[in-house]
DNA sequence: CGCGATTTTGAGCCATGTCAATCGGAGTGG
DNA sequence: CCACTCCGATTGACATGGCTCAAAATCGCG
């Protein structure tokens, strides 16, 4: 998916997801667009590396990736999934034990130029506070997470996730309310809610049968959306098996 | 407990913190203490507020606070613990759904000047640098909770927070290898672990009668710190009740 | 058409949660 | 110094959510 067809179109994406993401002005953007370096890539499957020189962030333009620790006995810990709009910055790469960023699909990014210091001093003030701002949103889904973790069912868990996940998609304009696509596998929604993927699967079954959501070969439809949110904010559970015939 | 005697000693002791958790040199720590501000105080119970102004850091001086997320049907999810030497900036503040910082003990706090802007200008890199550090450690403790939420067993996610916490109070000068002070009760530890009440008093026995720890009124003793820590990385178990006479 | 990856199902078990008491220590008032 | 009270720690009995093991069934793809 997303094939570059010329180097341009990734740069105004960028700042079209990093616009959305941080409110910039058209001012800003246009600054910015002007600090761009060139695209890079990778393919699904690769290792996405954090920028080379300390100060810079990667600002992803297109695909998904997710952010894990893998551990020695090969399980891993999903933290969280980076999508257009998202940054990566040196936090990822000067941990003691640093996490590892992966290229669900074929990834393009462009790196920004030595941030703060300078941007401050050309008083690009907007700037600055943008992308302030949308690391704190990145900071803020992993407190999210911590909630999803430990405070919520199996059930719960898949729902918050799946519609953080379609909450995000539609402020890039990738989703509906109703649907999305998502480059995911049960095992990565596994990994990432602390469930085993079998636990899932039973999950999904229900929801399915429940008439609540479908999700096929990454294509997530959401037949209640309003009834999910409930459960997904651990304010509604589903009722015993009353729609459909059995759960089986 | 901390009781102030003078304002100077709070305003040392900070510094004397922050040094630890950032690498500050002792120039940069000279610099930084003619920036600080009066310390403020707070008491045991009370809610600590985020700095006024945007662009503040408060740096906690003595005392123990948590930071959690208040849900409406009463229940909480505790995040973390901040100790002296952490900061506690304006995303404390700034989220869509802010978490709530709450006093475990007396604390006291100052605030630092508006930060990189000003710091950069008058060439204290070294300050800035220590500052990205410090916050940069808050939030790698973030990961390794949702790792410890999303991959441990009950044992190893007691085990491995109170060896967290014991590793961050030996860096203040608070705890040596085998025995440490926590303002904490068992609910906490349930609130931040997602797991109920009863289950870590279990697992507190557990421990205790095969040798491990002892925690009675907040003052927690390893006995086997070797062995706690290895079941805090997940790589150990508790052998299926050799020592002693009984878990119960 | 066959292969590897993913999804689905079933059976059984164990970790962890819930409910309901009791117990113990610290502070408080008499 | 004692009776009360409250909060936290403890315990037991029991229910259940989620895990493991094992095996089909499906799907994408060469």
């Amino acid at each position: 998916m997303s094939r570059r067809t010329k180097p341009r179109p990734a740069v105004e994406r960028a700042l079209a997801c990093l616009a959305t993401a941080a409110a910039l002005d058209l001012d800003a953007t246009e600054r910015l667009r002007l600090l761009c370096d060139r695209a890079e890539t990778w393919t699904a499957g690769e290792q996405v590396q954090p920028p080379q020189e300390n100060d810079r962030f990667r600002l992803i333009t297109s695909g998904w990736l997710y952010e894990a620790r893998l551990l020695p006995d090969g399980r891993r810990q999903i933290f969280g999934y980076l999508l257009p709009g998202d940054l990566i910055g040196r936090q990822h790469a000067t941990r003691a034990t640093p996490s590892v960023l992966l290229a669900l699909t074929d990834v393009e990014a462009v790196d920004l130029p030595p941030p703060v210091a300078t941007w401050t001093e050309h008083r690009q003030a907007a700037m600055v506070e943008g992308l302030t701002r949308a690391l704190e949103l990145q900071e803020e889904r992993s407190y999210d997470a911590l909630l999803r973790l430990g405070k919520f069912t199996a059930t719960e868990r898949v729902a918050n996730l799946l519609v953080e996940l379609r909450d995000r998609l539609i402020r890039l304009d990738l989703a509906d309310r109703e649907s999305f696509r998502a480059p995911l596998t049960q095992e990565h929604l596994a990994d990432t809610l602390g469930l085993s993927i079998i636990h899932v699967n039973r999950v999904l079954r229900q929801l399915r049968n429940h008439g609540v959501l479908t999700f096929k070969q990454g294509v997530v439809s959401l037949l209640q959306p309003e009834l999910l949110e409930r459960i997904a904010s651990g304010v509604a559970g589903l009722a015993h098996r009353q729609p459909a015939e059995s759960d089986s």
